[in-house]
DNA sequence: CAGCTTTATCGAACCGGTTCGATTAATCAT
DNA sequence: ATGATTAATCGAACCGGTTCGATAAAGCTG
C-alpha cells in the first residue's frame, strides 16, 4: 500500500502539502496539485481511513442500531440510509441489538470507539440510565421508531395514536363492539401510543372497552400468540381483533386458524405495520401501515445534516412525525 | 479519554510495558501489574480500537457481507456469526449490497480498508474479475451460500441439487408429471444446482420436461410473479410448480390466487427456502430448508478459527456442504 | 565470585495520516 | 523602492497505540 509519503516524495513535496492538497485542493498552487495528482495516481495511493479517523477524531461512518435489521420496517429505513449516505461519503454500519438494552449500549459504545460520525437509533431502552447514556453521547444522533421521554435528540416516527385509532375506527364503521386488543410491551412508547388509539377511539364512541379483551402481545411471536389464545378460548370471544403490530396479529391469525375460526367470517383481524409477503397471506389482512421510506428519508436528511453542516449542533432537536396510512384488506368483515 | 500516556504516568512506569502489561500480562512482575491495573481503573482506561488497529495492522472486527439482510436465511446466520464472535472478542461489521456486485466490492474494499480481520461473504459475482478480487484478500474469508467456481477460500452452503431432488421427487410420488420449475438466474450456483436436481430427478424417473414448464424468475417477487404467469396462462397447464427459491414460489402463490387458481386442488407448489411467517401463509408451503443455525454455526467457527489460529493461514481451503431438510406442508395434493 | 542466561523495563521508531504555527515567496499599495 | 499583505509550502507535533532492540537487574551454574 502506498502511504502519503511516498506521494510527498514523488511529487517532491512535504507530506503536509500533500495532506492540504487532497482535503482542500484551492489552498494549493495549479502545479503543485497537479504534481500531486500524478504522483497519487502513479503510485495508487489511497488514504488509510483508519489513520485519518484517528487524526482526525472522527470517521466517515455512521452506524445504524436496530433491534431487529430483519424486519423489513428497519430495513426499508436502512436501505434510504445507506443510500443516502453513501452519496454524501458515508458508510452505514448495520448493528443488530436483539432489542437486548445490554447488547445495544455495547454495539454504540464500539461505533463510538470506531468514532463513528453519528447514529440512526430505534432505542431499546427507557429508564433513566438509558436516557443518560444516549444524551451523552458526543456524536449526532437521530432516533426513531420509538419516542423515548427524556431523551433529547431529533426524533423520527410516526403517528401512532392515531395508528390505533384508524383501525379501532374501522372496526366500529364495520359494526363491531366486541373488539379486541393485543398490547404491546407497556414501556414502549408506540405500544402505549396505540393502546391509547384505540382505548381513546371505543370511548369516543361510546363502546366500552371488555377487559378481558386486553391482552398483552409484548410485540412478540410467541407472547402474541399465548395471548391470542387467551382471547380465542374465553366463552365471550370478540367478534374482531386488532393487533398492536405485525407480530402479534400474524400470531392471532395462526392461533385462530389452529382453532379452526375462519377470518373475516369468525372474527376479524387488523394490525398495525406490515409484512414482507402479506399480499400472500390469506385473508389480506387489513391494516395501517407506516411510510418507512418517508421516514427513512428524514432520518438520512436530519443526521447526515447534523454531522455535515457546522452549525448544526446548537439547533434544537426536532421530532418529525409522519401519518400512517390505511391499507385495507379482506380481513374485517361487517356485521 | 485517558490514554495510555496517563495510565503510565500514574502507575510511574512506560508507555511500553503498559502496553505490555495489557496484552501480555504473563511477562510483567506482579507488582507492576498491579500498579498499572490500578492505574487503568483510576483513570478509566479503555484502549482504543482505532489505534491500536492502525499499529496492527489488524482490527478485532470481522464483515459480514450480503445481498439482503432482511432475508431471514441470511439473518440466522449473522446471529450466530455475532454471537460467536462476540465470544471471541470480536466485533461483526454487517454490510448489504442489494445483490450488486459493485457495491458489494466497495463495501469490501472498505471493510479491508478498516483492517478487517476476516470476511464471511456472500458472494453476488461469478466472472474472473470477481474470482480475482476475492481471491486476491489478504485477510481470511469463508464464503457461504453461493459457491463461486474459482474462489479458493472455505466454503459453507447446502446440498442444492438434493434440495431440488427431494421436492421433485415428492411432486413424482403424488402422482405429478407435469411440474413445472421456475428457476433462478443462471450464474447462480444455487439456481443451477437446483434446477439440475430437478431435471435429473425427472430423467430418472423417465418424465419428460416440458420446455414451456421451465421459466426464470430470477430469484425475485417480480420476475417470479411474471414467470409465474406465463406459467398459468398457458392453455396446458402444469398440475405442480416448483419454486426455486422463497421469492418466486410465493410470487407464483399470489399469481395463482389473483388468477382464481386454487392452491393445492387446482395446483400444487412447493418451494425452497423457507420464509417468515410461512406458517401463516395458506396453505402451508411444502418446503425443503437449510438448516440455517447450523450453516451460520460452521461459517462463524471455521472463520474464527482461520483468524485466531496461526497456522491456519496455510490449511487449504474446504467445502462444507450441509443436507437441507424436507418440511411437508399441505400445498401438494395426490393426482 | 566470575561468567552466562533470564527477566523486567524502557526508549525510540513506527503505523499513516492531520493540523497549525513558522517561513519564504509573491503581490500590492503608497 | 519599501513595508504590509497575502499566498504557498514546510517542519514538527500530534492522534493513541504497538513493537523491537537495548539495557539493567536478578538468577543460575560451577
Amino acid at each position: 500500500m502506498a502511504t502519503i509519503r511516498d506521494v510527498a516524495k514523488l511529487a517532491d513535496v512535504s507530506v503536509s502539502t500533500v495532506s492540504l492538497a487532497l482535503s482542500n485542493p484551492a489552498r494549493v498552487s495549479q502545479k503543485t496539485l497537479e504534481k500531486i495528482r500524478h504522483a497519487v495516481a502513479a503510485v495508487g495511493y489511497v488514504a488509510d481511513p483508519l489513520a485519518q479517523s484517528l487524526a482526525r477524531g472522527r470517521s466517515r461512518m455512521v452506524g445504524f442500531v436496530v433491534g431487529n435489521v430483519g424486519n423489513p420496517f428497519f430495513g426499508d429505513i436502512r436501505r434510504e440510509l445507506e443510500n443516502y449516505a453513501l452519496d454524501h461519503g458515508h458508510f452505514v454500519l448495520v448493528t443488530d441489538s436483539s432489542g437486548k438494552t445490554e447488547r445495544e449500549r455495547a454495539m454504540v459504545e464500539h461505533l463510538i470507539g470506531l468514532k463513528a460520525a453519528g447514529l440512526a437509533l430505534a432505542p431499546s431502552g427507557y429508564d433513566q440510565d438509558y436516557v443518560d447514556f444516549i444524551g451523552g453521547l458526543n456524536v449526532p444522533v437521530v432516533c426513531f421508531d420509538q419516542k423515548v421521554a427524556g431523551i433529547e435528540r431529533d426524533f423520527v416516527g410516526s403517528d401512532n395514536h392515531l395508528a390505533g385509532a384508524m383501525l379501532t375506527e374501522h372496526l366500529l364503521q364495520l359494526g363491531h363492539r366486541r373488539i379486541a386488543f393485543i398490547a404491546g410491551p407497556s414501556h414502549m412508547h408506540t405500544a402505549t401510543e396505540r393502546y391509547r388509539g384505540f382505548v381513546d377511539t371505543m370511548a369516543n364512541a361510546g363502546v366500552e372497552v371488555n377487559p378481558n379483551f386486553v391482552v398483552d402481545g409484548q410485540f412478540t411471536r410467541t407472547a402474541g400468540y399465548e395471548a391470542a389464545m387467551r382471547l380465542l378460548v374465553q366463552l365471550e370471544r370478540p367478534t374482531a381483533i386488532l393487533g398492536a403490530n405485525n407480530a402479534v396479529a400474524l400470531s392471532a391469525l395462526q392461533a385462530m386458524q389452529e382453532l379452526g375460526f375462519r377470518c373475516p367470517e369468525d372474527i376479524s383481524l387488523a394490525m398495525i405495520d406490515n409484512v414482507q409477503w402479506s399480499s400472500v397471506i390469506t385473508p389480506r389482512i387489513t391494516m395501517v401501515v407506516q411510510d418507512t421510506l418517508a421516514l427513512g428519508g428524514i432520518i438520512a436528511r436530519r443526521l447526515m445534516h447534523r454531522i455535515t453542516s457546522p452549525q448544526a449542533a446548537i439547533e434544537p432537536p426536532q421530532d418529525f412525525v409522519l401519518t400512517p396510512k390505511f391499507v385495507p384488506g379482506n380481513s374485517c368483515r361487517r356485521i
